[in-house]
DNA sequence: AGTCATAACTGACAACGGTCATATTTCAAG
DNA sequence: CTTGAAATATGACCGTTGTCAGTTATGACT
């Protein structure tokens, strides 16, 4: 396991903000953990003893709605860092991680983040920060859902996912998520979901090769209605 | 106007957190303001120079979206404090404020208040946890837009107000909305909400006088589907 | 290669919710 | 007490979306 002060994906997120002796403290008492695909990283309702630094791979936010179904409410990357806001309200944690594919993270105890939080003016300002941008995209997000119909917000997030996650050297999503993920983030059933991609590929909007997905016209996916 | 230091207002929000130096320094420059009902406080887009603190009243914060719509996605009230996520982030501000009836503001300059984000630990911490909360308001309403359907959220919305504002000695709601406004909360059309509260009323859930709404079964209100 | 479980897909149908058109009521200004 | 505009209310209609039921494809494991 490497060092967070020469670790390059802490530039992804308000971990830059530490000192470099606040970096040498935090990699004294992190630990490396591993997830397969599938795997539950923590659940909605646990207590989160510190946050995750994702070195590899994507997970999902997941919350569960009255109705039973799970509803995704963000994907995060490499460079994220999960359970930030659980630490700062001191509350158990409103969402839920899973793995969506193999994942490599470096779990940082409540007490090393605390205390840099309480003393380093910069760092802290930098996490507020991100957490009014995090504030800003699921203002939007909700407006979103309440206003657009399930087929544009399912063209939103393929171009989301394109803009943001990138693609394969096929051109591919990178990002592979089953019918039932896409149903969950854009708040539809599974069927809809599966209707929608499909009328898309007979649009030749999109073509795809197994569960993988390959945007082909752009242009028409910004104007679906 | 009164002085920020033995402002009872305060105890209901971040400021408190202030030393009495610092609010006796933000006294002084602060600046009352009045709004009348349905006027702007401020517009998508403009860039705040300030935060306002609410006295007395209450505003709705919306956003416009694609198809034209305004969506509701917060309601604030007495104590609360508009504009803080747009002065961290140093961004526009991405919501409008609107008075939902006659309200009395401070209004406290950027500087101010900033000064204090970067010597006052304490202080930023507590609107760290502030935003934390709204954060986790704002990903349940998502999953509520989402996974709920349109009578359920007017019912959820109802009791909300009913539990969060209280009512007047008749016992109506005493916050007062036009049906325009509930549609544009629970995201919907204005006739639809206007439809549901309809079959609310034959039902005997909520009865009515002009605008104002009483709550006349809570427990037939917490189970609709 | 064959088997089996899971995911992807399709069709039929009904409920939900949006739009348009048209009363009816409310309320403030004259 | 009128009057007129805006808000509220209701009906008819239709596209969207969810549910249920059943079929096909995929991929992991013998």
């Amino acid at each position: 396991m490497g060092n967070c002060e020469s670790c390059i994906i802490k530039e992804f997120n308000s971990l830059k903000s530490l000192t470099r002796e606040e970096l040498i403290r935090i990699s004294a008492c992190k630990t490396g953990k591993r997830y397969k695909k599938g795997q539950v990283i923590f659940e909605e309702g646990e207590s989160l003893n510190g946050v995750y630094c994702i070195r590899e791979g994507v997970c999902k936010l997941t919350k569960l709605s009255q109705n039973g179904k799970d509803q995704v409410v963000k994907l995060v990357v490499k460079g994220g860092l999960l359970g930030k806001r659980s630490l700062v309200s001191e509350q158990k944690t409103n969402l839920s991680a899973i793995a969506l594919n193999d994942m490599e993270m470096c779990f940082i105890p409540k007490n090393e983040i605390m205390s840099d939080l309480s003393k380093n003016p910069k760092f802290t300002m930098d996490v507020l920060k991100e957490m009014a941008h995090h504030l800003k995209d699921s203002d939007d997000s909700l407006v979103d859902m309440a206003q657009k119909s399930v087929k544009t917000r399912m063209a939103d997030i393929l171009l989301y996912i394109h803009d943001n996650f990138g693609t394969d050297d096929q051109g591919y999503l990178s990002i592979i998520l089953s019918r039932e993920d896409y149903a969950s983030i854009v708040g539809t059933a599974t069927e809809s979901a599966i209707r929608i991609l499909s009328q898309f590929k007979k649009e030749g909007i999109i073509s795809t090769s197994g569960k993988r997905i390959k945007i082909e016209d752009h242009a028409k996916l910004k104007w679906v209605e």
